[in-house]
DNA sequence: ATAAAAATTCAACAGAAGTTGAAAAAATGC
DNA sequence: GCATTTTTTCAACTTCTGTTGAATTTTTAT
């Protein structure tokens, strides 16, 4: 048989991409389960509801997300610590998108999830919050030990912006490809994976160094 | 009187809220027009349909906001071209940022719509572009002129970051309120604002300026 | 082989969705 | 005051929504 997963994971695969590109109002459940080819009744069994199906697309790789990049962490603080700043942010940034640029495309399709998730003002935080939030505050803490004269209240700000344009580069929404006349493409991850680090850590280093003054 | 608003107005004004805090799809035109107290079939009146209302909301701010941001811009330049990068990001960041902080309420809910349509992967890009790509282009040359060895890819992936962290702050999650343990307030646009300028100033001297070592 | 459990299908409901045509009311111009 | 246009209401119609109970098939364990 050509398609060999089970039909529980069919759903799981569609509804993935579906709530991704168009959120999880945008699509109905009938939509997902026709184009799994699957009876709709089967959500219910399977994930008790339309809700459950959601948490459960978002709860399934959370854990592997977390542990990963827990473990990149490690690393860098095994070698060095207080680390320097472009490390920590680079270990916790690459998992992700080395996951995008060379996995299986259902990746892709989590991390757009995400970035619907994030910026959802009615339970995004809290949501987030729940699947990520004990691992942020590991690297804080360190970025904390690498930026020692940091107000905590900057560094929570600057993961904030960080985690904004993550999400939005996830979010793939293409538009930087026609601002750009061409010359960047949204789906080039390996363009933002070199930017974006460098980018984060000089913000952080603005804020949190000494010398600087915002205030 | 306290209420002298149109219906048509009545309309606008509570599908601004309701569509920046549950989105297009999260509302349905009942609830827009019963919380108004107008027949839902004004909606069709005024606007043609459930699409033409939010791109009317949409549009309607895009204008003003257009001109101040461009007046700004005018003003940094007059002063002193090429200006500093810190000026030129302000002067894009602080007309959203004051009107947030002080002006009516309604402004909030705009900027929370923004922060739906930037990062709806189906029609945010087309969406945005049309609305804001010709102001962007105009800070971006402004930048390159700050930033003469910048390369020109560089400073749309600086955007792109720019953008998706003051989305995300418009977005308005309370995510960093929990997260910060209280330390952190996501509707504190003050904090935004001192610390977003000089963050983002600094993600673009990193990248622009390759005679920069940060180590 | 058979009984128990798990997975899947079927048919339907009760409500909500966006949209719409026609009638009524209000505002406008002369 | 009357005719015209604009605005608003009313009632409905399809289509689709998530959900569900019961029947059926498939798998598993004995």
């Amino acid at each position: 048989m050509g398609e060999s997963l089970s039909k529980k994971d069919r759903i799981l695969e569609v509804a993935e991409r579906q709530f991704a590109k168009r959120g999880f109002d945008g699509v109905s459940l009938r939509e997902i389960t026709n184009e799994a080819g699957v009876d709709v009744a089967l959500v219910k069994y399977h994930f008790g509801s339309k809700q459950g199906l959601f948490d459960e697309l978002l709860h399934r790789r959370a854990e592997a997300i977390n542990r990963e990049r827990s473990e990149a962490l490690d690393a860098v603080l095994a070698r060095q610590d207080p680390a320097p700043v472009e490390e920590i942010v680079d270990a916790f940034t690459h998992t992700l998108l080395n996951k995008v640029v060379s996995e299986d495309p259902s990746w892709r399709s989590y991390f757009g999830l995400l970035a619907q998730v994030n910026n959802n003002p009615e339970w995004g935080g809290k949501t987030m919050s729940k699947n990520f939030d004990p691992l942020v505050r590991r690297f804080i803490e360190a970025l904390s030990r690498a930026l020692p004269e940091a107000k905590e209240a900057d560094l929570y700000w600057c993961y904030h912006f960080w985690s904004g344009a993550l999400t939005l580069t996830f979010a793939d929404t293409r538009r930087i490809d026609g601002l750009s006349g061409g010359l960047c493409s949204s789906a080039d991850f390996e363009a933002v994976h070199k930017r974006l680090v460098p980018f984060i850590s000089a913000g952080f280093r603005a804020l949190c160094q000494p010398g600087e003054s915002h205030d």
